[in-house]
DNA sequence: CTCAATGGTACCTTTTTCGACACTATATAC
DNA sequence: GTATATAGTGTCGAAAAAGGTACCATTGAG
């Protein structure tokens, strides 16, 4: 599924659709924002108790979503570390689309039997 | 293989919003899809000219978006071959989503020169 | 002293996806 | 008989995405 591609012109997607996909359609990028819509602002930890993924991915994803402009890392200097997530105004952009995602899934997808309930 | 437990479903790979990004995130799905949508109905040659897409890519994707119930395959006995393509009623239910996508990377990546201007 | 909590990195392997290229069958047009 | 159009299929390999495990620094609690 999702995937990075437009580093630079020349890999540069070729339509909007396509654009928009490869920037929310990561593995868990979905998911992370989602959960953004949905708490607003949360940590590195909270947000991994709330997916099942590696800490190496869940750093990867929010990386790509902060390179993309979606999300913003706030770093705290505190020891234990405390990182905060949160939209951007643009990520905040996608509220409609990420829930209607979710709406589809939850008409479309539950239905057959796929998805677990509650997970999102 | 058995009704899929509880404790499985837990561990399912899949939140409806990751669900539904599955079934439309193909390299080629969403484009596909808003072609179907602008056109109502295309054949096979007809798609791929609008996207550059090679024949095995595309019938891969054909395949999986009618295995996943969005669109429809007519098939007609003639020489040369036609075959038409078009959305079935779950896959038009997605055309809120896929315009607001389409509208999104207009708006949003078209503006950062990541996407060729009106390859869609 | 040891342990836990936080937010990561580094390294490596597995799995999935994408694409290039060659090949097919059939009927019609030239 | 050769070329053309259609809608595919088969094989191979590169590249990308995803996942597993181990490791790091800091500090406060016990």
């Amino acid at each position: 599924m999702g995937r990075i591609r437009h580093q630079d012109l020349r890999n540069s997607p070729a339509c909007p659709v396509e654009g928009t996909l490869e920037l929310i359609g990561g593995k868990w990028k979905g998911v992370i924002l989602y959960h953004l819509i949905q708490q607003g602002t949360l940590r590195f930890n909270e947000l991994r108790r709330k997916m099942n993924v590696t800490q190496r991915m869940l750093t990867n994803q929010l990386r790509e979503l902060e390179t993309s402009g979606l999300i913003d890392r706030k770093v705290y200097a505190e020891v234990p570390p405390k990182v905060e997530y949160s939209l951007t105004e643009r990520g905040r952009s996608l509220e409609p689309i990420i829930l209607a995602l979710k709406r589809w899934g939850d008409d479309n997808i539950l239905a057959t039997g796929y998805v677990a309930p509650g997970t999102c």
